[in-house]
DNA sequence: AAGTAACCGAGACGGTACGTCTCGTCTTGCG
DNA sequence: CGCAAGACGAGACGTACCGTCTCGGTTACTT
């Protein structure tokens, strides 16, 4: 889609060393303080070589974000439905507490004023997450789990957002991992009437 | 707190010229391409002027966008819990998506970087507001409209979580505007049992 | 006749320093591997002051040829235009062996494809000097120590050009310097008939 | 002396559309804005095959100046200095104003700051010439058209300088055709007493 | 005739400097 | 003394070329 130099020549050496240091810069200064040049000095890299292959600060992070939670993130399934969503949006508050929280809090603000990288969260991080969760969803209301009167992507919605509001909004860590009882208020709703 | 010249002395006409033209210029060219040049320019005010009274473009944004609501937009108290809620949280919804919104979603953006901005936009913005919601909701508990056992803190948490993620996270306005059909199903969470 | 901020509010302490910049650093490194970028942070400006007041290099470096050379190449009078023509273009020809010649060449050599630099070197610096030589030359006309069927513009032409052209062509500077030859046998071509 | 590759295995047809590459490129954008870059993809080379044959963008066009010249502006003996001279110096003049004279004054330009470039324009383009014009002068001096106590070395330089000088230094081409007057001028001097 | 060496085109790479933009500070009159 | 105006030091931006370095492919010699 986006017009690029030919990627079968793209050196992987440096698109490693970039994605690693798109994290080490955002460790030392913060995500809000990291600068291309930045990135590209601590990867060894020269600064055409990121813009070639990156439009902007937020579309490597959130490469390197995607790179580095690869399928660590996949939705279980013991079927109980409640426990797997505890367990998933415990490991999702986790996650955005920590370093790759840092970097993905970053994307999502810069993506309010880059509707290019907005588009690449969600078609690269938040559709396909999403779109599993929605599957372990139907499976629960398939065996009579969950409500079957409300789009399972509705749900998703709605089980996510206190995660996402909490984090986004300032709440500290501790606070967020009460997500535990949130679910389970929440699933209150969703359960079969 | 922030060591200020004598804010006696201070120009009302400088201040309302630059929180009018935080709007103009976010509406002109997006809130992220807005600088504190353009702001001066556009108010016809010196720089130092504006960095004498305010210490970054996202305070300007945020005291911009309390003094435009004001009280405007209060918690109505009709004794029905759902209709008041469900009045409450489109008039935000509908609030985001419009010319303030862009410039709130900009300030919880900056936020995500700006440790003293997201305190301000907690102590100035969403605490007020938040603890007016719990206070319509502490009435209903007592009225027995909605549950006793869960904190009428986390209720909130749960009602506005998923409009901000909706905003926040891409959606489009028309898919924002089902909240009404969000706060049913969440409320069903929240019934006494 | 360039577009220029406001003159009066100029640093006169950045003019000097970059002035004296643009010397450092082409002794250090050769006027032909000078940048901006090192004339700005040797005179510990920004670079932005430098573009403010100053279109290239080469102008940078006319203007510091110009402010260093000053009054101190005036043309002499003692009456023997030999003399005073020996002694001025010996002056001339040491001149530019040394520091101001290093800078002076390179913005000859940069004026052969910067036409604005090239009517600048001529406006500022060759006229002024031409005519004060053909101020000299037309006394000595007057006096019948020159013949007068010749422009002295264009005596002026001959008398320089050799020193030039070793110069700029490559000659050492023992070579150069036997100017005092040459003049005497230009001016054999200049004598009244 | 520069450690090059064989070259009986050069392509020829590599270094001609090098070296027409260069005088396209530099007609359509100047000698100063010529890149090797440009210079390569003009000529359906790659740039590696550029750097191989010629260290410098000076020396490419210095090759190519050579080259269309070749023997074209060997010097007349008709016995008749006066006249010899000023065909050779008007022709001279004429390809210093032309397509070929804008490449030249590049390479003399690049050369203030590049000693190698320097060196191998004297010995493959000036010293030939100066030494052909030497000889002619020689002849000239037996004949007792010259003055015989000036080396014709300095001769020379007394009558090519004024063309170099005026081109170098801006003068139009209009004033640098004058140079029939600047010869019989200058001849003057070297008339034998 | 097959093997092989080296030049060829193409173009990505690590860099440097470019000229511009915006930052937040400092300086200078004016009211 | 706060104000407007705006120059300043600083430094990141995104781009253009630099000169180097793989890559296959294509000659054109060697055996």
């Amino acid at each position: 889609m986006t017009p690029q130099p030919n990627p079968e020549r793209r050196s992987e050496r440096a698109r490693r060393a970039v994605l690693d240091a798109v994290f080490e810069v955002a460790r030392a200064k913060g995500y809000g303080k990291t600068t291309i040049e930045a990135i590209a000095a601590t990867a060894g890299v020269g600064k055409p070589t990121v813009y070639r292959w990156w439009p902007s600060k937020g579309a490597i992070a959130l490469d390197a974000v995607n790179d580095r939670i690869g399928d660590s993130m996949d939705f279980p399934d013991t079927g109980d439905i409640v426990a797997d969503l505890t367990a998933q949006l415990t490991a999702v508050a986790a996650m955005l507490t920590g370093d790759i929280g840092a970097l993905y809090r970053g994307i999502i603000a810069e993506a309010q004023s880059d509707p290019d990288l907005a588009a690449a969260l969600r078609a690269t991080f938040l559709e396909p997450r999403i779109r599993r969760c929605v599957g372990r969803l139907d499976t629960a209301v398939a065996a009579g789990q969950l409500r079957a009167d409300l789009p399972t992507r509705t749900m998703v919605d709605i089980l996510y957002a206190p995660v996402y509001y909490r984090i986004l909004l300032g709440a500290g860590p501790e606070e967020t991992l009460r997500s535990p009882l949130l679910v389970e208020t929440v699933l209150e709703g969703l359960r079969p009437s």
